[in-house]
RNA sequence: GGUGGGGUGGCCGAGUGGCUAAUGGCAGCAGACUGUAAAUCUGCCGCGCUACGCGCUACGUAGGUUCGAAUCCUACCCCCACCA
């Protein structure tokens, strides 16, 4: 591994802040590199791909990447851009998501080979961990003043911050310093409001080994007009498929705007740099065509869900935007659309007589009746294609070919009811 | 431990006895314009009801005063600031 590794994060935007000396430490051979992950959840979402990406990175250039699960830190929270101390999870649980996230992060990094991804979890050496030792091995090395100078402990003194919360970069540190000592992991990369916390790692292991270890923070992911990224209408954006729909997952990068995409792709595809020009160049002279939108959302769709799943949902995003007249659709073509977009079953007898706002909620495309109705009242619904009225009531003479019915809010947004 | 301030709808933040389901901002949803984009403009934005109206729930928790409370009183919980 050469500097080439920097260099492609650079050139992709990834680089943010890295510590001085890192470009020569490269020029020595490959490093490996951890970043940690919290554990608070059972899958991965979109926020999370960028160190992933990195990792990944890393890997390509032939470094050997580590996923540090935070079992131990997971259950203390880390002050680091929060304004309030998260609540605590069971070991279990812990557990439990670690697992998860592991079979996600396959899609991404290699575990075989000569510098196969490891997975790593503090927890192992966090709870047997004792406090005498820690206040003596990690407490000793830092001043109350060094932790004072922190973004993470600064921004807290006005609205308080715990005892816990405060020690978590020490904690975090430990983390470092004990994957130097045991896996000579020489770097530590995630978003740059770590960088507080790596630096402090960084100089645990100066002070007690003596040796120089590195850093690398990423830029905070925002959207072209501001917005938080990785967000949509249903709240986060997971990997893992119960959570956000393969069609769902697909649509959310479908739907970046244009003054996003070229980021995007950069930051979370393993395209040439040479090749995403390209994309863009032909994005710009048609932007209408989506097509740097269309290749993001195909790339991670697939990387994350399969070709095979991708092409369906593409199937399934083409007959609803591509123009075809759905109600005279047969019904192989809406049985391309079943499954990939949100489907509730309905027996034909309960479909005979239902107002259009019951079934609206029933298909998930409303949160109340209320809300149905206020919807309607705005002409935001449609029934099999065309624009329905609020005092709609559903027959057997709704049902399409096939046996579905299809519902639909506002322009992106469908759901089939299945009354077969 | 003392003193003072505060807990309001997803978030921020007004409101200090009736006109308050509760000003305003953000976020969100829909409509128009487009390209399943951005920007802009318009409407909506607690739940329910065959509704220009009615009912229910809601302003930390539990009680109380009152014809009537988010607004007053009591107790409790939590947070913050300053002082010890």
């Amino acid at each position: 591994m050469t500097t080439a590794f920097l260099s492609q994060l650079t050139d992709r935007g990834f680089v943010h802040d890295v510590t001085p000396g890192f470009a020569d430490r490269l020029q020595q051979g490959p490093v490996t590199g951890y970043v940690g992950f919290d554990p608070t959840a059972d899958s991965l979402h979109v926020g999370n791909l960028v160190p992933v990406m990195g990792l990944a990175w890393l890997q390509r250039f032939g470094g050997t990447p580590i996923i540090l699960v935070g079992g131990g830190t997971g259950m203390v929270g880390d002050p680091s851009g929060k304004r309030s101390e998260r609540p605590m999870l069971t070991v279990e649980q812990i557990d439990h998501n670690a697992s998860r996230i592991r079979g996600q992060l396959e899609q991404f990094l290699s575990f075989e080979g000569q510098n196969a991804a490891r997975v790593r979890n503090n927890a192992d050496w966090l709870r047997p961990l004792g406090l005498m030792e820690f206040l003596r091995d990690v407490g000793k090395h830092f001043t109350i003043n060094y932790m004072l100078q922190k973004d993470s402990v600064k921004s807290r003194m006005e609205t308080g911050i715990s005892y816990t919360e405060f020690t978590y970069m020490l904690v975090q540190a430990f983390d470092f310093w004990h994957l130097w000592k045991h896996e000579r992991c020489e770097l530590q990369m995630g978003g740059s409001d770590q960088w507080g916390n790596i630096t402090a790692g960084s100089e645990l292991v100066s002070r007690r080994e003596g040796a120089q270890v590195h850093g690398l923070v990423f830029p905070l992911l925002t959207t072209a007009s501001g917005g938080k990224f990785g967000k949509s209408e249903q709240g986060n954006v997971w990997l893992d498929p119960a959570k956000t729909s393969p069609y769902r997952f697909y649509q959310f990068w479908l739907n970046t705007e244009d003054a996003d995409a070229d980021r995007l792709l950069r930051f979370f595809t393993f395209l040439p740099l040479e090749e995403i020009a390209a994309i863009v160049a032909e994005h710009s002279a048609d932007p209408g065509k989506r097509v740097a939108q269309r290749r993001l959302a195909e790339e991670l769709t697939t990387r994350v869900h399969g070709a095979e799943v991708t092409k369906r949902v593409i199937d399934a995003s083409r007959l609803l935007f591509g123009g075809t007249n759905l109600a005279q659709a047969g019904a192989e073509v809406l049985g391309v659309l079943a499954g990939e977009v949100p489907t509730t079953a309905l027996a034909a007898a309960e479909l005979e007589g239902l107002p259009i706002a019951d079934a609206l909620v029933k298909a998930g495309l409303a949160a109340s009746k209320n809300e149905a109705r206020r919807g309607l009242t705005q002409n935001g619904f449609s029934l099999n294609g065309a624009p329905v009225a609020a005092d709609r009531v559903l027959g057997a003479g709704d049902v399409l070919g096939g046996g579905f019915v299809l519902l639909q809010k506002g322009k992106r947004s469908y759901a089939l009811l299945d009354c077969r």
